[in-house]
DNA sequence: TTTTATGGTTAAGTTTTCTTAACTATAAAG
DNA sequence: CTTTATAGTTAAGAAAACTTAACCATAAAA
């Protein structure tokens, strides 16, 4: 049988999935961005300044598309690609002052139900669920080190 | 400021986003699955049997949209499609085995990496982090049925 | 300094997904 | 019994995202 924790945990993932990729997609059509779109200014902003490859290896496409997708960025002004003074073959690409706008608009989107679960718990409730989210995310960050060097 | 809860609810769920989608990309390259295809599995596996119009609302097409993509499951043999002998203008929309199976695979995909992540903490963590899940998922619960109301 | 490798762009074309509009069939209301 | 509303399908076409292949510029290697 599998251990009650890691079922508690896909529990947990399949109802987070659900309320965010409502909000996330509503989002996303009501302001006329694609999921593509969007996906880039997270990898961006997570990357930090980045490569046109490094995007397209993040998200699992060709760096041509990766290119064309990005023009499309440049055009509404949500990043930018300029020359890297280092190697004049690479360039930079960063978000903009509006890509970051935009970036933390849809995070919130996506997140926001999060703020009402919070005020639904006692405060001692609060307390307990904290300190156990924080055991997690230091668990995962360890992993995710792990695996990237792998 | 905000309350630290909600601030670390944020946290984990970026997180999580960033591995769940990673896999789950990769999960649906590797096996030609379109994100519209599995999105519209996991949407009549968690809505149960349902009708074609419930389908287009539940992921935000027009009902055209979510019939053509029905046809390509259909093709695929991962639903079917057949009358409601209530209401014949109806459709009732079920997964097979096969969808079944493919809907299973793509969610293990998405979240195995959690299994990796239960085994890493101690016993005293795991059941501390195993109750403040329990509690943050009773709440959401209760949370989805109030907004599905209204 | 010629050759090769790397990073990125452009062009052409394919596939997917979606929309609107016209249509069919069934059910409910007048 | 006629009208209207509901559920779904089909057709035609638009838009997005992707691919491969050819290409340019720069850097590193021989």
């Amino acid at each position: 049988m599998s251990p009650p924790l890691a079922e508690t945990l896909h529990e947990w993932l399949r109802v987070t999935m659900r309320f965010s990729m409502r909000h996330f997609m509503r989002f996303a059509k009501e302001n006329n961005y694609s999921i593509p779109q969007l996906n880039a200014l997270f990898r961006i902003r997570h990357k930090g300044v980045c490569g046109v490859s490094d995007l397209g290896e993040e998200m699992g496409v060709t760096n041509a598309a990766a290119s064309q997708l990005l023009d499309k960025l440049v055009q509404q002004g949500l990043a930018t690609r300029s020359e890297d003074p280092q190697d004049r073959r690479n360039k930079l690409i960063t978000l903009t002052e509006a890509g970051l706008r935009v970036s933390e608009q849809s995070m919130q989107a996506r997140q926001g139900w999060l703020d009402q679960l919070a005020e639904r718990l006692t405060p001692e409730e609060q307390s307990d669920v904290q300190a156990a989210l924080q055991v997690l995310i230091a668990h995962a960050q360890a992993l995710e080190e792990e695996t990237e060097l792998s």
